[in-house]
RNA sequence: AGCUGCGUACAGGCACA
């Protein structure tokens, strides 16, 4: 039954609902975890209706039966739904309260999101950790701070969001302090510090940065090459490129779109033609790149793609 | 009772903005 469940979320994280179900309906007497991974499974990939179905018809039922029902909704931002949900819950704790708060956050409602932590019955660091991104995105920089100063403890979660906070209003002296003074050292951190001295004009530094930094994944190399070709290096943003070990989406479409704006068309429709899996991020690029150099002709097809695949 | 662990739900960095 155990592998049953491993299969079954396997299945729902890879997006295949059909596979889920079908090795969920294989056993015999689903217990209350397994049923919670299959609601997990629908609602993760947008089946609330199903979820929804599969709650009610389960005959035992936890506190994370219901969670992942409202986690489902909130990830759908049907906010109204979510809220009907969170109260008609036989049972709340503390990750209930949390998916809450972050639904309103990431929906625009600050003040519910607020209303929501201050009335959690209690909190824990993913709670706190939340409310700080929750500022730190509705750039409210000095909330953010009273939030990271209140918290009972902090991780490097906590340090990272905070580091982008003052990085993205451009407070670089106190994101490089609060970096500074971070106990240990994170990955995630040392790349927003690294995005943020990119992001406003300190090139060298962020340079120094990645090279300080030893276990690189691909996020670092992809913010020095939006620095480079912000910066109008796009000799150098080409050569960087070059030596990008595993290159992503990200990664071409950002060259993809540097080029054009650089007016090397040719270049731009290389990297967009070798890119292994485009999405509408990297079509727009390869589009923009026709209209700012004159392809009225190949933009409008591009744009005719684009739309097939709405 | 206490401690420890678990097959399930929640928080941080990149391209368009």
């Amino acid at each position: 039954e155990i592998r049953a469940g491993k299969l079954v979320q396997m299945h729902g994280k890879l997006g295949n609902v059909e596979a889920a179900r079908a090795v969920y309906d294989g056993v015999v007497d689903p217990d209350v975890i397994l049923g919670n991974i299959m609601i997990t499974a629908y609602a993760q990939n947008g089946c609330l209706v199903e979820a929804a179905e599969l709650y009610h018809r389960m005959m035992a039922k936890d506190v994370v039966s219901g969670t992942a029902l409202l986690a489902g909704y909130a990830q759908a931002g049907d906010i109204e739904q979510a809220k009907l949900v969170f109260d008609s819950l036989p049972q709340r704790n503390v990750v209930t309260w949390n998916i809450a708060t972050v639904a309103y956050a990431r929906n625009g409602y600050l003040d519910e999101a607020t209303a929501s932590f201050d009335r959690m019955p209690c909190r824990t660091m993913v709670s706190w950790n939340a409310m700080l991104h929750a500022f730190s995105e509705a750039q409210k920089l000095g909330d953010a701070k009273s939030v990271f100063d209140l918290m009972p403890e902090r991780c490097q979660v906590s340090w990272s969001t905070m580091i982008e906070a003052y990085a993205r209003e451009g407070h670089l002296v106190e994101a490089r302090e609060a970096f500074a003074r971070m106990p240990e050292f994170d990955i995630v951190a040392s790349t927003a510090m690294l995005d943020g001295l990119g992001q406003n004009g300190c090139l060298a530094e962020a340079k120094a940065m990645f090279d300080q930094m030893e276990d690189r994944d691909i996020v670092p190399w992809n913010n020095l090459l939006a620095a480079l070709a912000a910066n109008g290096e796009i000799e150098d943003t080409r050569k960087l490129f070059e030596k990008v070990p595993c290159r992503n989406v990200v990664t071409c479409t950002a060259m993809c779109q540097a080029l054009g704006e650089s007016g090397r068309l040719e270049e731009a429709k290389q990297v967009f033609d070798g890119m292994m899996d485009r999405n509408i991020l990297s079509m727009n690029a390869m589009l923009s790149g026709y209209a700012q150099n004159g392809e009225a002709e190949q933009a409008v097809k591009m744009f005719a793609q684009l739309r097939g695949r709405n």
